[in-house]
DNA sequence: TGATTTGGTTGATATGATCAACCAATAATC
DNA sequence: GATTATTGGTTGATCATATCAACCAAATCA
């Protein structure tokens, strides 16, 4: 496997750079993957929603804002996720008795239903990727991301 | 399959997830620490036009569909790109004497300053998250994703 | 009580991505 | 050489993702 990509003509960076591209690409392809997995027939569910219903089926009765501090995403775009999975019946929302605000929300059986298959198939494009690698690789590939992670988590610089 | 490893607390499976769920946080928030970095003020470019411009610094003379190749990327999204990048004047184009309906695609010199501005500050933020990696482990972070990659790279199961 | 914060909603808009239809030049075939 | 298929590129339509700002109402703070 001679992957001498380049004749490291520029600086040390150059590595720091390939890793980006990498994981870009990476899950480009994985994510192209997973399309292919998951539907060959139109999916009912956008991938984000398939994320947002896969946190209510791992955090039952979970409020719409905590997912939005658990995903880091919008709030504006988690309540259009949650409308969507509402509507298509995938999740059901009970009122909070303790905030009149929010509701806590769940997945219906057919939610449930629905996730248990697309984690089947997720599995499986996620297996094809993972191909090869043994269980020590697989958590030096965990602990190496979760560093990278958590050398983001802290405040963005200025802010 | 080499099941060998079956004692594990819950399903071996979900290591996998993990992965996959970091890899995702992780490119969601080096994608806001990009921005951040790069376009405190409002940048000209969007990231894609940014890795665009990338590829015709590093391949200069390429045409439109070299890079459609090389990305992956749909061909509709490459055209409208670079016919951004054109208007924009950060490339230039000239006709291929081969072929007359392709172009040769180059940086102009405000595409190839740009260029190195943006990549400086890509470094910043991405130095920020390969924090406290030696060269060992960045190493090892790249061969692995590497292999996930190749992995994908093959035929697409049965289609 | 009033001011502020918090949970959620909505509108506007930019970007990313995919599919299909299409054109013109080229390559392949007879 | 004429016919056909392929290739490089363009355009339109449409969907998914993402962000920002304005806003409402319930909750909390002072």
């Amino acid at each position: 496997m001679s992957t001498k990509t380049e004749i490291t003509t520029t600086s040390a960076g150059d590595l720091e750079d390939e890793v980006l591209e990498n994981l870009q690409a990476l899950l480009f392809s994985l994510k192209g993957q997973l399309r292919h997995s998951l539907g060959e027939e139109p999916l009912a569910l956008a991938p984000m929603e398939v994320r947002a219903l896969q946190f209510f089926v791992r955090h039952p009765e979970a409020s719409q804002s905590d997912l939005v501090q658990h995903s880091g995403r919008d709030k504006a775009q988690i309540a259009r996720l949650i409308k969507s999975l509402l509507a298509s019946g995938h999740l059901q929302a009970s009122p909070d008795p303790e905030d009149r605000r929010s509701q806590r929300l769940s997945p219906t059986p057919s939610g449930l239903a629905l996730h248990r298959q697309l984690h089947q198939a997720r599995r499986q494009a996620l297996a094809r990727s993972l191909n090869g690698l043994d269980a020590d690789e697989l958590g030096q590939l965990l602990g190496l991301l979760k560093r990278l992670r958590s050398n983001l988590a802290g405040p963005a610089s200025s802010a």
